[in-house]
DNA sequence: CATATGAGTGACTGTACACTCACTCTTCCC
DNA sequence: GGGAAGAGTGAGTGTACAGTCACTCATATG
């Protein structure tokens, strides 16, 4: 009993899985589907009869990411007793944070920015977009440009992380990395960054 | 009489500016050396005996992409009579914004980003955010916290642009665009054009 | 048992691409 | 004129990859 089959349908999602982390290494044209099959452990050949194209698998793999990033914030939202907008923002911020320890989830969407030229790829992120600006918004109660300031800090950390600036000694990557921490117990941004540091 | 040759260090440049413009289009990995070829109008065994490897070919756009935005920058601080730490990172704002209207330089910066995993445009990349946060950061005067927001907003605008989200109608998007616009007479963050310039 | 359905794969195909090489043509200097 | 130095190219080579196809095997049911 070498391998035990399972059904097309429950194989996807961890396909799906899969895709997410190998994409998320080598973004979509540095990624084979033959590096995501290994990933998943099947042929490649099986992966396209679960998915009809590369582009596709793709496309999965991100809705799946940003199904996780808004189910992040939900939680993040139930966790706090701070119902002020601000704080409302913070605790989405500091589940993101957590939510993305482990590099993959960011990586992806820094990734799909780069193959948003695709058209379905930039539609998908769109979409992914959408939903986290929509959440936010209407979760937290913020105004406009407190929610900009919050999607415009979750681009910043993309940076940090991508870069691997939050270990690194040198003043300018200490500047950008205030307040971000990508490992575990670490916070976000703080949202309160009226009259901050000290140079 | 066909082609007028000039010299390889005169033809280096010129290359590399094609080479902005194709990876900016299509990506490090989207984006092949006949495309960069044809954009600078020579042969590809040509770019190959000009740039030792893609590689190198895309981190001397790179370069030439951060030269450019320092550069900008710069005329930005010279350009405005507000000598505030505020009014200074408002000032690189708009020049910056200016400078990004065509997308390329824009664009180059996000596919980098992409492809930080290839160890010297990861190093070229960080690199070039040291140069911008530096120059930023001793220019201006302004604190940390505010050095590091001017980044964050520039990181925004990265996104706004790459999902074409400026002239977009859903109110998401206006959220995320607040205040940004990327056609050449608009302006960046709270800023006004103060230049008398005709159209 | 027979036979159908669907899981899963090895071996291919066609194409595209990074990089090389042998070569030609131009310019300049004697 | 001759010939060295360098600009510039056409025609490759080797490899890697998206997608296909014909096939095997497991399970299910009558």
């Amino acid at each position: 009993m070498r391998t035990k089959l399972s059904t097309a349908d429950e194989r996807r999602p961890l396909v799906t899985s899969a895709a997410v982390a190998a994409f998320a290494r080598t973004g979509y044209r540095g990624t084979t589907v033959a590096d995501v099959a290994r990933e998943a452990g099947i042929s490649s050949a099986y992966v396209f009869k679960l998915f009809p194209s590369k582009e596709q698998l793709f496309v999965g793999a991100l809705d799946a990411c940003f199904d996780q990033v808004v189910d992040a914030l939900g939680r993040g939202v139930e966790a706090t007793t701070d119902h002020t907008p601000e704080g409302l923002l913070d605790a989405m911020g500091l589940a993101y944070a957590e939510l993305i320890a482990d590099r993959s989830l960011l990586m992806l969407q820094v990734h799909a920015q780069s193959a948003a030229e695709v058209p379905e790829i930039g539609a998908a992120l769109r979409r992914g977009y959408a939903r986290v600006t929509e959440f936010a918004s209407t979760r937290s109660g913020a105004t406009d440009a407190a929610v900009q300031r919050f999607i415009a800090f979750g681009q910043l950390c993309h940076l940090v992380v991508t870069l691997d600036l939050d270990d690194a000694p040198e003043p300018w990557a200490r500047t950008l990395a205030l307040g971000i921490r990508h490992p575990v117990f670490g916070a976000v941004a703080p949202a309160e960054i009226t009259e901050g540091g000290a140079s």
